[in-house]
DNA sequence: GCCGTTTTCGGCCCGACTGTTTTCAGTCG
């Protein structure tokens, strides 16, 4: 049994400082990177290490070989590595600190801690503060005035929390980027710009923001970039392909710029992700070519061979040459993640991905219409989401407000309130006449309770055409527990769907744990369908729980729960997380006409 | 230290940028 609880995260750091020291005491780089690998892919597990080891897989994670995974099940099994321990004994704690700040690595960190004799990782930032401002930084060798102005700003910069971790959600690094993209778009040298990485991969949650520029005029654009009226500091700043900044909510923009000519290949190499990019580089050797951010060479066993022919670089103007060069079909951004779609994109089976176009309606709406709900109230009226719902096409909408509190309400006050709701409904579609071109649906969102019950008395069920089930307390119910929960809520005839089904909130908690097997089983032949929502700091179910419920042939449906009508617009976030699920439309039943959608939820 | 449709050895990404250099090292992505 583990002596300490160890994170993922704990574990990740610790391996991260493993590389540190290895990088300090230069160590062959492959070492370094092996370690780094390791650190990033543990980070980015989707289970627990404990789990994993206990069950005695630790290898079977990407980058943890034999070597690794002995010294992580030292680490669990005792509370340390002995051989890491003796690593750490040489390098002043204050490193492990200091490497984190813009700028400093693990050589300027170790400089840095050695020469100003700051050892201890306490208040090691203040005393390197202070020797900044006394100007002792630039007598250190390999350092001056520049470097000195510049760990200085990275200093305060890690004082306010800007260096930590904190991702943006989806929403809102794709807001920022839109608008530098508009902005960039003014300048007419600027062809095609386009959001590079996490961003374009549409990812949950965004670390830097990187975007992409064609033009044929380099200098041009630059001029006008670094003109963006958000941008607090140019961090560099190239002749043509690179320029970084930072803005002034902290974040980092980096900017890369091509040739229109060779615009595809570098969006390409800069959409990732890096899993993706070596999986791909590893297709291409064996095909005897070589990749890079400029075009396809051959690779460098094969130009020994052919001599005559084999420097030219070949390159492209968009993504759909480059996977064609390579024999694969064009792959969409969001399956770029090492989980098997170069060999489905080899074999022509990419999937067909669902499109925002193909939503033909919104089921997890709450309006303004008070029912006295448990949770929080809408703040649109009906109306008004209709109005929109018109304009985006939408066959189809459903109101689902909360259900009315339990606590506050009698079971005759419930009743009279559904009935009221329904009531109104009924007339405002009575008032529209026939001139409504989209079907509303009277629906609502029921709490599943602690024991499992729905929170609305049974002969209440008449008043509504279907319900969301979620959870909404008792989060912390064990796995098991918590499934029964869920299944006992979906058991009744009206429960359809499953709201926001593991509770997370990007950011602030991981959410509860279930079952998924007994879950997508159930709703398989239950005929219930999971929600994917497309609330920002939700987007849940999580696109690799996406992926698993298409495997099991669940059906899903992707909503918006909008308590406001603007937030009708974030169904492309909802989306994004069905592509990165590798789903179609097929799986995605709001994508139906109503009559097929009536014959299922109905 | 990891990894494997030309496997158990011999590969493993490297280019852009900056600052302190006088030809290069460190950081970053």
């Amino acid at each position: 049994m583990a002596v300490k609880l160890f994170t993922n995260k704990d574990v990740a750091d610790l391996l991260r400082r493993v590389s540190t020291v290895y990088t300090i005491n230069d160590d062959s780089t492959f070492r370094i990177q092996a370690y780094e690998r390791a650190s990033v892919s543990i980070e980015h597990l989707n289970g627990e290490i404990k789990d994993i080891w206990e069950e005695g897989k630790l290898e079977e994670i990407p980058g943890v070989g034999k070597g690794i995974a002995n010294y992580l099940d030292e680490l669990l099994r005792t509370g340390k590595v002995k051989h890491f321990e003796k690593l750490f004994k040489k390098i002043p704690e204050a490193v492990f600190i200091f490497e984190r700040i813009q700028g400093i690595g693990p050589k300027k960190a170790y400089s840095l801690a050695t020469n100003l004799k700051i050892t201890s990782g306490k208040d090691a930032v203040d005393k390197l503060k202070k020797a900044a401002k006394t100007e002792k930084i630039r007598e250190i060798e390999g350092f001056g005035e520049a470097s000195e102005i510049d760990i200085l700003s990275g200093i305060e910069a890690y004082l306010r929390g800007e260096t930590e971790e904190k991702r943006l959600l989806l929403f809102e690094a794709d807001m920022m980027a839109s608008e530098i993209i508009d902005y960039l778009k003014s300048n007419n040298d600027i062809l095609e710009a386009n959001p590079l990485g996490s961003l374009r991969r549409m990812l949950s949650t965004i670390g830097d923001i990187d975007i992409s520029v064609s033009t044929n005029n380099p200098k041009s654009t630059i001029d006008h970039f670094v003109k963006y009226p958000k941008i607090k500091q140019v961090l560099s700043k190239g002749e043509e392909t690179l320029v970084r900044v930072i803005l002034f909510n902290g974040k980092q923009i980096d900017l890369r710029i091509s040739k229109p000519e060779s615009y595809g290949s570098m969006l390409q190499y800069f959409t990732g992700s890096k899993q993706h990019n070596i999986n791909l580089r590893n297709y291409a050797i064996k095909k005897g070519l070589s990749l890079s951010e400029y075009g396809i060479t051959l690779a460098q066993n094969a130009k020994r061979k052919t001599q005559n022919d084999s420097e030219k670089l070949k390159i492209f103007r968009d993504e759909v040459g480059f996977y064609n060069e390579l024999g694969l079909q064009w792959i969409p951004p969001e399956l770029r993640e090492g989980g098997g779609e170069i060999a489905a994109a080899e074999n022509k089976q990419l999937p067909n991905l669902v499109e925002v176009m193909d939503i033909k309606g919104d089921l997890h709406l709450h309006s303004d219409f008070s029912i006295e709900p448990s949770h929080d109230l809408g703040m649109s009226s009906i109306d008004v989401m209709v109005k929109t719902a018109i304009e985006l096409k939408y066959e189809y909408l459903g109101f689902t407000e909360h259900n009315p509190s339990v606590s506050k309400h009698t079971k005759d006050n419930i009743i009279n309130l559904l009935k009221r709701k329904k009531d109104f409904i009924e007339q405002y579609k009575y008032s529209q006449g026939n001139k409504l071109p989209i079907k509303i649906l009277n629906g609502l969102e029921i709490d599943i309770s602690p024991k499992g019950q729905l929170a609305i008395p049974d002969n209440g069920y008449q008043y509504i055409d279907y319900a969301i089930v979620s959870i909404h307390s008792s989060l912390d119910t064990p796995k098991e527990e918590m499934t029964k929960r869920v299944l006992s809520g979906l058991s009744n005839t009206k429960a359809k769907i499953l709201g926001h089904p593991t509770g997370r909130l990007l950011g602030e908690r991981e959410g509860y744990q279930l079952d998924w097997d007994l879950v997508f089983d159930f709703c398989v032949k239950n005929n219930k369908f999971i929600e994917i929502s497309s609330w920002p700091n939700r987007l849940d179910l999580p696109d690799y729980l996406v992926k698993d419920a298409v495997k099991y042939n669940v059906k899903l449906i992707i909503n918006t729960d909008s308590h406001e009508v603007s937030q009708m617009l974030f169904m492309k976030y909802g989306v994004s997380v069905a592509r990165r699920g590798w789903a179609e439309r097929k799986n995605i039943i709001n994508t139906l006409p109503y009559k097929e959608l009536a014959g299922i939820l109905l």
